[in-house]
DNA sequence: TCCTTTGAGTTCCTTGAGGGAACGCTAACA
DNA sequence: TGTTAGCGTTCCCTCAAGGAACTCAAAGGA
């Protein structure tokens, strides 16, 4: 099915879907995350089409996010976060949040995360870069940009 | 289009895309965000097919992260964020900090955001709910929880 | 009274992406 | 000389996205 193509936009949500906002590439990036880092590995654990996975992987690959090595004389590969795929974890770790407060339901999360600073189980907040005050949705005003579009 | 059914995963992650991970509906939380709400607006400012945006729709509204409301006598609508809306907004902030950071370019980001706490401009940042300190993809470790899979 | 306009979808056809199974390729190892 | 393990390719089928045309309801004008 022909997908319009978001990477043109002037919006940066647009451009961060189109590297990593097609089906399965968040959960690819989170078993990265997490540790599963060979193909064969994420379509166990994914349940993934391998032809899927094999064209998510490349993309992947091709914007920066993750790198592929050999870890073996063989022809044997794996899948590491880059720096600016580390980064680019930000978004699941706000989608975890989420999740966990809206969807998780009776049972309580999936997965709990502790913070190395303090050794809690917590999760992300959202604070303003500037004077680290709560900055969410209502918090803001958009202006246009140098790159906004003629 | 994703075939395969992300709700049942025992993933945070994965049951957020199945709310707002298809194609369209973060981009569609976007311009609800910023204040397009009718369809006619939606429809020509993304230029999406409105089968499409329809489905998208209906979909957000059955999740309750928006809601479908009459402004008129005649059958028109606006959709609006619910609170639960407001804060998957939260997502979407943090794709425009990363796509802001690595792929504006040269021409610099299309939008700035205005921090109404202190009238910069800035970005999101993440920080523990808990103390406070920065909370990043290497600053936690996973443990099962709750409502880990059997 | 009838015609037109506007907003909000709905229908229908075409194309191409995802699912899934089978196949291929390479290098080590028994 | 098989056999195995890891990493993909190839192929076919189904169904979702694109896109244009169509529908419907209510208001406003001629």
């Amino acid at each position: 099915m022909q997908r319009t193509d978001f990477s043109r936009m002037a919006c940066s949500i647009a451009r961060t879907l189109d590297v990593m906002g097609e089906p399965w590439s968040p959960l690819i990036l989170r078993d990265i995350w997490v540790g599963f880092s060979r193909f064969e590995q994420l379509q166990a654990d994914l349940g993934i089409s391998r032809k899927v996975l094999t064209e998510r992987l490349n993309h992947l690959v091709e914007h920066g996010v993750i790198e592929r090595r050999p870890y073996d004389q063989r022809p044997r590969y794996e899948y590491v976060l880059t720096g600016k795929g580390r980064e680019l974890v930000d978004v699941l770790m706000v989608m975890v949040a989420w999740g966990d407060k809206w969807l998780a339901g009776e049972a309580g999360p999936p997965v709990l995360y502790r913070h190395h600073a303090c050794g809690e189980i917590s999760h992300v907040d959202l604070t303003c870069a500037h004077c680290g005050k709560p900055m969410r949705a209502d918090d803001i005003d958009l202006l246009p940009g140098p790159g906004a579009a003629a």
